[in-house]
DNA sequence: CTAGGATTGAAACAAGCGTTTCAATCCACC
DNA sequence: GGTGGATTGAAACGCTTGTTTCAATCCTAG
């Protein structure tokens, strides 16, 4: 019963995963995704009841790992390196990019970008209800280290470095991307690039 | 002939372009957009001959002004603060931001946004043949102001700039705003303090 | 005023959608 | 080894989708 990736529910996630990375929610069909997954469509309502469902699904699968991990990362940056900045944005955005190394992980950050872009509210409220928390324990945890900031420029900037990460993580970007670089070195200089450039932005006068 | 928002064309396109906004794409059926168009639905496949090409006319509208503005604001920033980064941040930046302001541009922001979400292979590709010029440019007039970085670290931190702006523009972000801000205020705010985060995070040592 | 192309309206098209139904099958447990 | 709930398969449900059709209407050019 517990997690083994060859069980119908777990085939249908992850089908359904990387289709919505593809495609976007609306613009995939149960249909592509027990075909995927190479299932019965009946499936799908059995186990998640309606596509909705199944949509949150997807998202808890995979956030609920990432929150942990920011929250465990943030308590020993906190410990380790008290009032210090890097380690705290490390913890925040290393885990999120560490998603990015795997398939169904890669496809899973599309699927996150997309949800930010969605206006669903549905969609947004079970974020903000589930995962809100997190962002503002790292909000709370940030603010020390930029004494000189008020609490409404604290929070613009904390929006951006979001921005930022989601837009890497997704690899979006009309310009980049000379090719010829790896995976893993790909994913560990954007977390390399991406702190420096958050620490310093987030610093500016 | 020329552009009145009251015959067919215009009113189907800024029905099109709230309804993406809002539910995306594939989540907007052509029934919503001529009923809110108060137009009979044949009208669309009679003036932009299929769903995918209302698609690309509805960026195409907004895109080419906005396009145009950041050239424009980018040669008179070069001519009148030659070397100066923040300038050429701002002819960037604000063009975007100024979109937010009025009622159908900033549902074309979400429209972007949700583009950039988009894996959708065409429209990346209609996006980048008509647009990438223009980042590429910008690009260029940037690359001087930070010569003690290499091209790739440069690319990388443009593409951390746009995920930033995008976010702003789209107005995502769980944490953010404790209401009471004023839309014109709330966008001048957003263009200055992103300007002042960007020129910061692109000049990190 | 009228002829003729441009535009619109109402209806229908086949295809695909999410969901439901119910019988067939699986599989653990007594 | 059979019984009963959990799971699957095949088919159909009603509904919406993008697109097409063709007659009715508009509107300009001669």
């Amino acid at each position: 019963m517990p997690t083994t990736h060859f069980n119908t529910k777990d085939r249908i996630l992850s089908a359904a995963e990387e289709l919505f990375a593809q495609h976007g929610f609306s613009g995939t069909s149960l249909r592509q995704v027990t075909s995927r997954a190479d299932v019965n469509i009946a499936a799908v309502n059995y186990h998640f009841g309606s596509k909705e469902n199944l949509v949150n699904e997807v998202f808890r699968r995979r956030m609920d790992e990432m929150s942990e991990r920011r929250i465990r990362e943030l308590r020993s940056a906190q410990e380790d390196h008290p009032g210090e900045l890097e380690p705290i944005l490390a913890a925040f955005i290393e885990p999120a990019l560490a998603l990015t190394l795997d398939r169904h992980g890669a496809a899973f950050v599309r699927v996150l970008a997309r949800a930010y872009a969605e206006k669903n509210d549905r969609l947004r409220k079970f974020l903000s209800d589930n995962y809100g928390q997190v962002l503002r324990e790292f909000a709370r945890a940030i603010a020390p280290c930029l004494p000189q900031l008020g609490k409404e420029e604290l929070y613009w900037r904390l929006d951006f470095v979001a921005g930022a990460l989601t837009y890497a993580m997704a690899d979006f970007g009309l310009i980049r991307r000379p090719a010829g670089t790896s995976e893993r070195s790909h994913g560990d200089k954007a977390a390399e690039h991406l702190i420096r450039f958050a620490a310093s932005g987030l610093r500016a006068p």
